[in-house]
DNA sequence: CGCAATACAATCGCGCGCGATTAACTAGCG
DNA sequence: CGCTAGTTAATCGCGCGCGATTGTATTGCG
């Protein structure tokens, strides 16, 4: 029986998917740069774009992430012009994130970002559906 | 027909490839914590116990990093007592990277993490084998 | 009603992650 | 041999990512 080595790079998964998620996001970038979007900055329009005028929590429930790295995002995001901060005026804890017309119309911008990825990914449509299944399954199953 | 709708969250291949490595990385936490290691350190440390001595470029590639992140890296490890960065004799441009003996031996305590990694993903061998192989295939098409 | 428990966003501190630049060194070509 | 082009780390600046804490608002229980 060979020796199977537990600490060895080869022998992770989680060491691709981190590898992987950092050179996608690089990947990004060059098409995201002339939106004046980073990548988390398009996701969070991404729901912004689907489900306008959620509070802070729930836009952090859909992207897994806390309102430490959702408020400076969002302030970001709200000094070049694309959203609104409101506190709710039916629970004063919570904050509304609006969009502005121009992070509506962003939106027609960014629809060929999706088809520039497709273009720059060589992976083939299986491939690709079997990960996204496999990966939701992951998620959903420790997050 | 169905309209698609391209800028779905839902509709994303690489949304739960960010999500699930950002997930995981949370998980390792607990247990590198008590080794006094981040996940990035980690996997550094992962590849110096394969191959010790080895420059800043070479385990740069082999992380997809570069020196802007892993110098000040190397640095907090070196402060630590785990490793020793020296100038090459043969080629003063190239920093060496080597183990101390307490980082040789931080490899026995870190020996675990992979098994109580492995119980706290509920993932089939099936499954995770298949995910491995699927992610190192977009690594490859894309790195 | 009053008060404790809970919920929510903001803030703080630290460690990445990386594009861009800089500085030191080496190689290679004429 | 000298000079330029290329290589290697280090540095800089900014934006996450997140555990922990803080402050405010709401809820719910007696």
């Amino acid at each position: 029986m060979t020796d199977f080595n537990p600490l060895a790079l080869e022998n992770q998964l989680c060491f691709p998917l981190y590898a992987a998620s950092k050179e996608i996001t690089r990947r990004y970038k060059p098409f995201l740069d002339p939106l004046g979007l980073t990548y988390t900055q398009y996701v969070a329009m991404m729901v912004l774009w689907e489900q306008d005028g959620i509070t802070v929590g729930e836009l952090g429930s859909k992207l897994y992430l806390d309102s430490a790295t959702l408020t400076p995002l969002l302030k970001r995001l709200e000094a070049h012009g694309f959203v609104r901060r409101e506190r709710s005026h039916e629970d004063e804890r919570a904050v509304i994130v609006t969009l502005t017309d121009e992070g509506r119309a962003l939106r027609e911008r960014a629809l060929e970002v999706p088809y520039c990825m497709a273009g720059c990914l060589e992976i083939s449509p299986e491939d690709a559906t079997e990960l996204k299944m496999l990966l939701e399954k992951l998620l959903r199953s420790i997050a």
